[in-house]
DNA sequence: TGCTAGGTGTAGCCATTGCTTTATTTCCCC
DNA sequence: GGGGAAATAAAGCAATGGCTACACCTAGCA
């Protein structure tokens, strides 16, 4: 299973790819904000585990395991994105609130986020009646 | 603030005292599944932050404050697992995803899903609609 | 009262995860 | 072919937390 840093990288490469159709090195680091040789270092993990194909100063390409992985990955970081905001959290609070949890729930949480969503988006009246007991509930303290 | 790790001691902590009056070394060991010695330098390091007054061989009592971040950890712990019962999640995953997320959330979030709970709980004909589009949606797979 | 066992505390060490720094290599383009 | 930007390698560091080994208290029993 990869670690928490691999799946930030691999999320990172995959939207990279997807849009602009490659990954470079500096790229990837400036997105994560670490230097360019950490960015070697874990595509050379990631390479070994089999999420790409690494040659050395030529660049990657994704594997279909990476692929696969890649979409999950950031699929997951769209779909928490949408729940908080659904629920009411803060624009401020949400990106920190998914980069920390994102790594750490099932896929079965996730797909139960997801069906929470499908839920709201079928009728909107559910979202107002949320919006009106959080209101409430805010008149109160 | 608190570490992750600083937050499992105290909501340990909190729960201990709440339940039987006192927290050992021991106790807390056990519970956490670390060794004694690993407890004793964690309780210096609360006691340090002022989570706890720690007396050598005598014990421990929570300040005011350990009390009350001991109370929210206790609380939010238990919220995260009603919440992930609520939108269906599987018993044996709960655990560890809340032990996985719960350190990550902001306030802002916890009290969000907090209301969330509300809307549920307030008509239990959401919890079914809830419980029908998943249905629904295995039935597709 | 004094001894001993079990609970506690201390010091030093280790592992993991990632990141940085520095020095070197490679590629690409003029 | 040479220069500069990008990429890589090697070594090291920092934060977090856990463990082992050993020393130390203290309560409870003889």
């Amino acid at each position: 299973m990869a670690t928490p840093s691999m799946e930030d990288y691999l999320e990172r490469i995959y939207k990279l790819i997807d849009e602009k159709g490659y990954a470079r090195v500096s790229d990837i680091a400036e997105g994560l904000e670490v230097h360019p040789s950490s960015v070697t270092k874990m595509i050379q993990k990631l390479d070994k585990d089999h999420y790409l194909i690494y040659e050395k100063y030529r660049g990657l390409m994704l594997t279909p395991k990476g692929k696969k992985m890649g979409k999950r990955l950031v699929d997951r970081h769209l779909l928490l994105e949408n729940f908080l905001t659904v629920i009411g959290v803060q624009e401020d609070n949400i990106y920190k609130d998914v980069e920390g949890i994102e790594h750490h729930l099932s896929w079965d949480s996730i797909t139960c986020i997801e069906t929470l969503l499908e839920y709201f988006r079928r009728d909107p009246n559910r979202m107002e009646d949320l919006a009106n007991i959080r209101k409430e509930i805010d008149a109160d303290s």
